[in-house]
DNA sequence: TCCGCTATCACATTTGAAGTGG
DNA sequence: ACCACTTCAAATGTGATAGCGG
């Protein structure tokens, strides 16, 4: 493994000069993604999606699938996916509804998949789906394939990411966007708890066309029972108003195929927005938002949740959860409708420049070079409700790594039990809440073919290097 | 020891890419 | 080059079973 303080000089750290009068570093202001399969996704988002993880890694079904647009033709891009915990609960099945089981186990190491396609240009991207179609959940934590490592009995929501890059080795310095959709989010389970869910899935992936009630597969057993009870969110802030009065009103043929058809199809973009009441997940979504496209410029939609997103971007990439977290557990007290406000301000003053006002669901941040700017600039104007940040080692406040740089390398060469040092005491920033933390890491390895497995951007780690 | 929960494995089935031959 | 067909790896949920903890 190649020390970490070894791999710093064979990147190119932009000097003050190298990257703020780069003419290739453009904004991202117009760019819009859109869920492909919107309409699938928020099928399951309505059950509470699950999304099976294993040893040797499993797709995801749907699969992330995105429609971009708003790119430069000609300047090229990366794509990345990754999974961020939407709270720090670990969650259990109890019959009929998913319930808070405990805290969250110690996030593994996040990592990152990477667009195969990447880096490729903006024509590239937009002209077709970028599908992540090959992306592979795991439960191995010393999974060596870079799948993505998951815990079981956790939520997740993924999240795209679009930077501006010519190569792998750039884009730390370049300029790159958040894109989260609620409705994306799911729990991991090893096994299907939600018979719903289950149904879901035999209707519309192919691979389980065996399974389907027309199949022939002999060992079916899907005579499914019509759920009794709605399903539950873990979250009392909602329980009490997400359900018709009739339970069976719900019944499982509702989520036929008739209304449920594989793909995205126009008339289903116009579901009731009663379906709405049914997720399980329903804190994570704003009724209002008919349209799971997003852009930082344009975007009328206020969804508490995009609103959170836009702060991902603060000191660390870990500390970017903990918005969802505010509001969809149901343990926090100090949850209420002006929750976000004011559990966010701390992080915010991590970075001690992101906006407050923020409501723009994706974001934009640009590594500036260390002279330019001291403080990230908001420009409304031109990136929408993006943000600019400045490369965390300019940021005004020491920035939460729990590890050391040589075990953030040691994540994409080697994994090991090593990653996971015991939980170090919360940053002041962080609730109390806060139970373990992502192995962040600095520098890209040394292995393009690994890059897929890292957790990029991970603000704490660039400042975890060594610095004269 | 028992029970409940979760993880793992083999299995049958389907899909789709790759290979082959006309 | 194109098409049809075959082969086979990969993907999928099921159901049984193992492992673990209370």
């Amino acid at each position: 493994m190649q020390p970490i303080l070894d791999l710093q000089p064979t990147f190119n750290i932009p000097t003050s000069s190298s990257t703020a009068g780069n003419p290739e570093v453009y904004p991202l202001s117009n760019v819009s993604v859109s869920l492909e399969n919107a309409v699938l996704w928020r099928s399951f988002h309505d059950v509470g999606t699950e999304m099976i993880i294993t040893k040797p890694g499993r797709r995801m079904f749907p699969h992330c699938k995105f429609n971009v647009t708003g790119l430069l033709p000609y300047v090229k891009y990366i794509m990345m996916v990754d999974l961020v915990p939407v709270d720090s609960f670990r969650y259990k099945w109890n019959k009929d509804k998913w319930e808070v089981a405990g805290k969250a186990e110690p996030q593994p190491p996040c990592r990152t998949y990477l667009h195969p396609d990447s880096p490729a240009l903006g024509s590239h991207w937009m002209k077709q789906t970028v599908s992540f179609l090959k992306m592979k959940l795991t439960n191995n934590t010393l999974d060596q394939h870079g799948h993505i490592i998951l815990h079981s009995m956790h939520r997740y929501n993924p999240r795209l990411h679009v930077v501006q890059a010519d190569d792998l080795f750039s884009m730390r310095w370049s300029i790159f966007q958040i894109f989260t959709f609620p409705e994306m989010s799911f729990t991991a389970v090893t096994a299907y708890q939600n018979t719903k869910i289950t149904k879901l899935k035999i209707d519309h992936n192919p691979f389980a066309k065996g399974f389907r009630d027309d199949g022939t597969n002999t060992k079916r057993n899907l005579h499914i029972v019509v759920l009794e009870m709605p399903f539950m969110c873990p979250g009392s802030h909602w329980k009490c108003c997400c359900f018709p009065a009739d339970p069976h009103e719900q019944s499982y043929e509702d989520y036929d195929e008739d209304q449920c058809p594989s793909g995205a199809s126009n008339e289903k973009e116009n579901m009731p927005v009663k379906e709405e009441r049914y997720s399980p997940w329903r804190s994570q979504r704003d009724p209002s938002q008919g349209s799971s496209s997003v852009s930082p410029v344009g975007s009328d939609g206020q969804d508490p949740v995009f609103s959170n997103e836009q702060m991902v971007p603060a000191s660390t990439s870990y500390q970017s959860y903990r918005p969802q977290e505010f509001l969809k557990t149901p343990s926090p007290p100090n949850l209420g409708n002006s929750m976000v406000r004011p559990t966010l301000q701390p992080r915010g003053s991590d970075l001690a420049t992101v906006p407050e006002h923020q409501t723009s669901r994706p974001l934009t941040v640009m590594a500036v070079p260390s002279t330019s700017s001291s403080h990230i600039t908001m420009t409304p104007q031109e990136h929408g409700n993006a943000v600019n940040v400045t490369r965390p080692s300019m940021l005004p406040h020491p920035l939460y790594t729990p590890y050391g740089s040589e075990q953030a390398l040691g994540q994409w060469s080697n994994p090991g039990p090593s990653q996971y040092p015991p939980p170090p005491p919360p940053p002041h920033h962080m609730n109390g809440e806060y139970s373990g933390a992502p192995v962040t890491h600095s520098y890209p390895p040394s292995n393009v073919v690994d890059w897929g497995q890292h957790t990029l951007f991970s603000f704490p780690c660039w400042r975890s290097n060594p610095r004269p």
